[in-house]
DNA sequence: TAAGGCTTTCCTGGTT
DNA sequence: TAACCAGGAAAGCCTT
C-alpha cells in the first residue's frame, strides 16, 4: 500500500491517541517515501531501549514495520498501537500475533526481541527475556505456573526460583525461532546450522516449514550467512549497525562475572582472587551469547568449545576435574579486583 | 585481496 | 543416560 495512506492512517490514529497534543511531527508525511529516510527520522526509537519507548516510539516502530513489510495498514486496529514501551515488551508473541495478525505479529516480535537485544547491555537482557519472550500458552513440565508467574510479575524473577533461567532460555529459544521447529534442537539430528535452516529465524520466506526429505548432513564449520533480500537484508543492515567491534566471549563472561548483581545467577566466582568461576547456568549464558551474536543456535557446548580455544592463549586456564570451572589466565584482563575496583 | 585471528560448528572419544 | 570435557578439523566472518 501507498505510504501516503499509512501516514494518513496513523496520523489519525495518533490524533485520536493524543488529542491534546499537536499534531505529532513523528507521524506526518514524510519528506519522501524512501524508507532510509522514513527509518533515519525514526532514530529517536531505533536507539532506545524498547522498554524506553513512549507511546509515540511504539506508533512510529509499528509504523515503521507496517510501512517496511508492506502490511495492509488497513486492516491495522490502531487501538494495538495504543501503549508504550513496556506494555509492549510484556506482549507475547502470541498477544502480538492476534493483535496485528499472523505475519505482522510474528515479524514484529522478532524484531522487538532483537531490538531488546540491540539496544540493552546484555545485563538488562535478562528480565526483559521474561517479558518479551514468555509464552504462556506453551506448557512445559513445571512450568505452567511459571509463565503466568512471569506474565504477571516480569520482573521478579529469581534465577535460584523454580522457574529460573533454564526453562526461561528454553521458551526464548522457542518462541524466538518462531512456531518452526528450532532447528537447534537435539530431535534437529544435526541439521541445525544447515544453510537453509540457520537463518530460518530471520526469514519470512521460511516462515513455512521446508520439507526437505530425509535430514541432510551439512559439513563442518559455520554455515554461510543467508543472502537473500528482503527481511533478511533488514536483519543485517540491524546487525551492522548494532554488532559491537571486538566482543570477545572471554570478555563477556567476564562482564556477567564482575556485575555480581547483574548476572541473574548465570556465573559465579569460584576464587575471585585466582580467576576461578563457574557456570550456574549454562545454557542461558550460552543463549545469551547466541543472542549477542545473533545466534540463537548457541549452546554451552559450541560455547565450551570457543573457551577451550582460549586455553591456548592462556586467556583462560585449565581447571581440571571440576565441571563447568574455569580460570582466567594471564592474557586476560579485566577481572581482577585492582582492576575493577569491587 | 589476502592473511590471520576469532569464533562457530561438527565430530569422536573420554569422564563424571 | 545425560551432561560435560577435550581437542582435531573445517569453515565463515571480520579486521588489518
Amino acid at each position: 500500500m501507498a505510504s501516503s495512506e499509512l501516514s494518513l492512517i496513523l496520523n489519525n490514529a495518533n490524533a485520536n491517541l493524543y488529542p491534546s497534543e499537536p499534531q505529532s511531527n513523528l507521524l506526518k508525511p514524510r519528506h519522501n517515501d524512501n524508507l532510509s529516510s522514513l527509518k533515519s527520522d525514526l532514530s529517536s526509537w531505533d536507539l532506545v531501549n524498547p522498554q524506553m519507548w513512549t507511546r509515540h516510539n511504539v506508533l512510529e516502530w509499528i509504523g515503521f514495520h507496517v510501512e517496511d513489510s508492506r502490511f495492509d495498514a488497513s486492516l491495522l486496529n490502531m487501538n494495538c498501537c495504543d501503549m508504550d514501551g513496556i506494555t509492549l515488551c510484556t506482549m507475547s508473541k502470541e498477544t502480538l500475533m492476534s493483535m496485528f495478525g499472523s505475519m505482522l505479529g510474528e515479524r514484529l516480535h522478532h524484531i522487538l526481541v532483537l531490538e531488546c537485544i540491540n539496544t540493552l547491555d546484555l545485563f538488562v537482557l535478562g528480565p526483559l527475556l521474561e517479558t518479551v519472550v514468555v509464552q504462556p500458552s506453551i506448557p512445559s513440565d513445571n512450568s505452567e505456573n511459571s509463565y503466568r508467574y512471569f506474565d504477571e510479575y516480569p520482573n521478579q524473577l529469581t534465577p535460584e526460583s523454580d522457574h529460573g533461567y533454564d526453562s526461561l532460555t528454553e521458551s526464548f529459544q522457542s518462541s524466538h525461532t518462531g512456531s518452526f521447529l528450532n532447528p537447534s534442537s537435539p530431535e534437529s539430528n544435526s541439521s541445525d546450522s544447515d544453510p537453509e535452516y540457520s537463518e530460518m529465524h530471520y526469514s519470512a520466506k521460511n516462515f513455512v516449514k521446508q520439507e526437505s526429505g530425509e535430514p541432510k548432513k551439512r559439513g563442518r564449520g559455520r554455515p554461510p550467512k543467508c543472502q537473500s533480500e528482503g527481511f533478511d537484508h533488514f536483519i543485517q543492515s540491524k546487525k551492522s549497525k548494532h554488532a559491537p567491534r571486538g566482543t570477545h566471549l572471554w570478555e563477556f563472561i567476564r562482564d556477567i562475572l564482575i556485575h555480581p548483581e547483574k548476572n541473574h545467577g548465570l556465573m559465579k566466582w569460584e576464587d575471585r582472587r585466582d580467576g576461578v568461576f563457574k557456570f550456574l547456568k549454562s545454557e542461558a549464558v550460552a543463549q545469551l551469547w547466541g543472542q549477542k551474536k545473533k545466534n540463537s543456535s548457541m549452546t554451552y557446548e559450541k560455547l565450551s568449545r570457543a573457551m577451550r580455544y582460549y586455553y591456548k592463549r592462556e586467556i583462560l586456564e585449565r581447571v581440571d576435574g571440576r565441571r563447568l570451572v574455569y580460570k582466567f589466565g594471564k592474557n586476560s584482563t579485566g577481572w581482577r579486583i585492582e582492576e575493577t575496583g569491587y
